[in-house]
DNA sequence: TGGATTTGTGAGAGCGTTATCACATGAGAG
DNA sequence: CTCTCATGTGATAACGCTCTCACAAATCCA
């Protein structure tokens, strides 16, 4: 048992009990607030503890009673903003609970969720909010949930896990982002995400997977053909998307709007657009996923999606708090909330000519 | 002792122990890594562990060892990008070295501050990574530092605590900064910051206090006269800030180069300077703290100062961790590293005339 | 062959709480 | 005047680990 250094500084009932001349069982009772105990001796209790500056072991207390007062949060990276939002509310909603949060980062990579959640269950959160990487990969979950651990899913759904889920309706949000294009006459819209393209479509984060639906769907109602190679996936090295998108931006019959399912992507799509000197909206129209603020400051403003990441990841939290409170736990349910179009001045008409008659004409002027 | 229903399923020491045949002591010490084992004892135990899927209770380990495993971090915000990579690289770190991270959030409110220290003392963390709001109100820190909790401090200085300290340069590189702008013509310099305005300068953040005594200083070397009313601090209310820069914007004899202390502020300034149509190199030069991807993305691209926040952040975990393992505890150092100024395209020379003839130059046209 | 030494194992005392139980006291009821 | 019963209080067993000790068996050296 090695000293920290730290134990015999720190007071413990016992030494309270023995400043307030009781026994270390009344004073536990007074401490923790639970049993019988006697006016005088109560605050004869207080008085010590307070002269002692006590301050109970939560360590201790989690032993004892079996939870831990932690809520354990699973996300792929905190410098993405919406993630970083949700961790600000998580956070927020879990100590105004008297929760603390423990966090975890993946980079989307299955390995590291898989030692993550390993980790947050040998620390015995009481709780799990996850972002899950893969919905078919999933048996850490399954095992968490299996031995009592109450998990809330939070931006992506995993079918068989059967938990409660905070997410926006991403196949109507896309949709509508996408009608919007059509409706300024636009026909060649590209789809840009980071998510990798490699495997199946089932092995695509569940977000991003419903957005492609939602744009193709939104395509296929407006008797669009869909083109392939108009949607980028671009994996999470953002040279590679850059690349993809040079490309896509140089070929003779560019999209004339482009949809981004997060503002980490439109980022990239923007610089690569000033590299190919195209202008918007004049030339290219664009929406993005997420109202990060600096949407708002660009030039010239981006017309975006905004999502209620806050009151997603509040609904959440509070959620799983219930579900630690409260032992009558009902079915699993799915809350899907409602992205809100901001409309700023990213979009406009189609250019009226195709973009390769644009550019000959541009060569001859 | 409730039960949470989940010790019921969670194997301990004694269920693997039974399994195996030995003692509690005995696989103990094979899961635990310490002491004797014989290699057939130790297969026993282990083959059992893993029938089980024994996971060990951290929590009781940390009773056991008095070291919970866990580092605290108390930031002021997580949406703030300087601290999103900064908690990015102390997590990293930190899982890297086998210890997981409890994050709390202060908003740069010193009240919600004592209170997060408390709470990660109250679940023993075995050190803090902290950003103090105050570098005068720190009793919170002391005491923590009393019983024996290491502190690591992060961008802020606290000089009375004596603590390990990573932050960069402020005074040079907002020296640096101004003077790039005063090489370039300018002399109506204003400073913009978030940081609230009212009380002693004392209290303002230590970083943001350098940063104004580096302005102060480059303008003072070059001659120019400083005028208290170019240092805008905004306070936390970005609404209240907007309404600052507005009326200074279009204030007789505005500035003509703006330093913004975080790429927040310059956001704020960003959408204020697009309302009062002021155009950027060509009328107003500017430079933010803090190389935020968006900055390069943007129309001018924005000439930044860069911190190195990830290298500082990783340092001061790594300190920390140190600190933590090794008992030789040197005193306490100071770890200030160079930001480093990027040249892109929102600094030019300062309009020839005073924005005054400018303005009557306009009107007359 | 006997004592010292190595090698391995088990017993058991913490760590600081919670929470149950038994017990002491005094008051009120029969 | 005993018998309950409410009211406090103290002992004490968990919780699941770590880690010191004691001790048995096997090995070594003289």
């Amino acid at each position: 048992m090695r000293d920290n250094g730290r134990s015999g500084v720190q007071p413990t009932i016992a030494h309270v009990a023995h400043a307030a001349g009781v026994s270390r069982a009344t004073a536990a009772r007074v401490l923790g607030g639970y049993g019988y105990t006697g006016a005088e001796t109560r605050q004869r209790v207080l008085d010590a503890a307070k002269r002692l500056a006590y301050q109970p072991n939560l360590l201790a207390r989690s032993m004892a009673t079996g939870r831990s007062g932690m809520i354990g949060v699973v996300v792929a990276d905190i410098e993405n903003l919406y993630f970083a939002r949700a961790i600000r509310a998580i956070t927020d909603t879990a100590s105004a609970n008297g929760f603390g949060v423990v966090l975890t980062t993946t980079d989307e990579d299955i390995k590291l969720e898989r030692d993550a959640v390993r980790v947050l269950l040998a620390n015995r959160v009481d709780g799990l909010i996850v972002s899950p990487t893969s919905s078919i990969e999933v048996d850490h979950l399954i095992g968490a949930r299996d031995i009592g651990c109450p998990i809330v899913l939070l931006d992506r759904r995993v079918p068989v896990l059967n938990a409660d889920t905070y997410a926006i309706d991403n196949f109507r949000a896309a949709h509508q982002a996408v009608a919007t294009l059509i409706k300024q006459e636009h026909r060649r819209i590209a789809l840009v995400s980071n998510a990798p393209s490699h495997g199946e479509k089932q092995y695509l984060i569940s977000s991003v997977r419903e957005r492609i639906d939602g744009y193709r769907a939104a395509l296929h109602d407006a008797g669009i053909r869909i083109v392939p190679n108009l949607i980028i996936l671009g994996g999470w090295d953002t040279e590679n998307l850059a690349r993809q998108l040079r490309k896509l931006c140089q070929s003779a019959n560019r999209p004339t709007a482009f949809l981004a399912t997060d503002s980490s992507v439109a980022l990239v799509l923007l610089k690569v657009l000033r590299e190919v000197d195209l202008s918007i909206p004049d030339q290219v129209s664009l929406i993005c996923f997420d109202d990060a603020d600096w949407t708002a400051a660009v030039t010239p403003p981006l017309t975006v999606v905004s999502q209620p990441i806050r009151e997603l990841a509040t609904a959440a939290t509070e959620d799983l708090i219930a579900r630690l409170q409260d032992e009558a736990k009902g079915p699993a349910e799915e809350t899907l909330l409602q992205a809100t179009l901001i409309n700023r001045g990213s979009v406009s008409n189609a250019p009226a000519k195709s973009p390769i008659e644009r550019q000959s004409q541009k060569v001859r002027g």
